[in-house]
DNA sequence: GATTAATGCTAAA
DNA sequence: TTAGCCTTAATCT
């Protein structure tokens, strides 16, 4: 269950521990079966995320393609040189996709059995992959690699030169409500439903203010914030949008009640005017905001 | 033990 | 517009 913070810590993951590692490829689930075989053998070369989308390129310019969806997952296991070359490190927050199985386990001796759906294992020297439940897991050529980029907004982990720009456009080039937009991946790539409304709640913006009626400031700021605080969600492994100033004493890092403004917390009252939080659908997805703080 | 909802999206209808 | 992915944790009976 990621959003784009996730997926760029899962990058970063599968490029220290196995980059330039000739890869065993399977389906042990059996619904990759083809795909495998074209990636078995393999070297890794390069591991990338753009938003949602995690990135796998081959020696021989074929590439996996993975979005994990609502909730596939990835597992990862192996000897203590791959967990020493983990960017992820020892087990981390239940319902993570980046969780090990056991820091402390004995020498590596090969995967254990497959368990559930496996559609893909991936077995290096030192330690393995499995992935589970993704919406796509596909082998791709390069070319295809690009068509998905080109379909995917800019991506604030990235924030390359002409991104922030080509948001804003994207952003006031459109009547749909703020908080549509933001969910767009080609308005922005990387963005779910926990950055949607807590970065809306950061910056006090009206969820249903039309895009074409957000004033270009508030349009540049609301891309700086967002890339802030994902930066935040990659060094931290979880999303995390309230400062220190709210989180209970001592509590650091904070319990999952007090790291967020407004996400699952409606009914309760606002941190900043107490005003209560409400919670209604939107393009069927729960959206979250504060009434006193985000009207219009 | 059964049911539901979830940090999402694709493709079929 | 809806099914599907086929997991996980929290909430029900």
């Amino acid at each position: 269950m990621p959003e784009g913070h996730s997926v760029r810590r899962l990058a970063q993951q599968f490029g220290d521990v196995f980059s330039g590692e000739t890869l065993a490829v399977s389906s042990p689930q059996g619904r990759f079966t083809a795909g495998a075989a074209l990636l078995d053998g393999q070297v890794l070369t390069e591991a990338r995320a753009h938003g949602k989308h995690l990135f796998l390129h081959f020696d021989h310019a074929v590439v996996l393609h993975v979005h994990l969806g609502l909730y596939g997952a990835w597992d990862f296991g192996g000897d203590a040189t791959f967990r020493g070359a983990s960017s992820i490190g020892a087990p981390r927050k239940i319902g993570e996709s980046e969780v090990f199985g056991d820091a402390r386990a004995p020498a590596y001796a090969g995967p254990p059995e497959p368990k559930g759906a496996v559609r893909v294992r991936l077995v290096g020297r030192h330690g393995w992959a499995d992935l589970r439940g993704a919406t796509t897991c596909a082998a791709i050529t390069e070319a295809e690699a690009q068509s998905v980029l080109a379909r995917l907004g800019p991506d604030p982990l990235r924030n390359q030169p002409g991104d922030r720009a080509r948001f804003v456009q994207g952003l006031q080039s459109r009547k749909a409500p703020i908080a549509a937009l933001l969910m767009d991946q080609k308005v922005i790539a990387g963005v779910g439903n926990v950055y949607r409304a807590e970065v809306l709640f950061r910056q006090r913006l009206d969820p249903w203010l039309p895009g074409n009626a957000v004033p270009e400031e508030a349009a540049g700021l609301l891309w700086d914030d967002t890339a802030a605080v994902m930066a935040d969600g990659v060094r931290d492994g979880r999303i995390i949008t309230t400062p220190a100033s709210y989180w209970a004493e001592g509590a650091v890092p904070p319990s999952a009640d007090d790291a967020h403004y407004v996400y699952k917390r409606e009914g309760l009252p606002c941190r900043v005017c107490a005003a209560t939080v409400g919670i209604t659908d939107l393009l069927g997805r729960k959206l979250y905001w504060c009434p006193g703080c985000q009207s219009p």
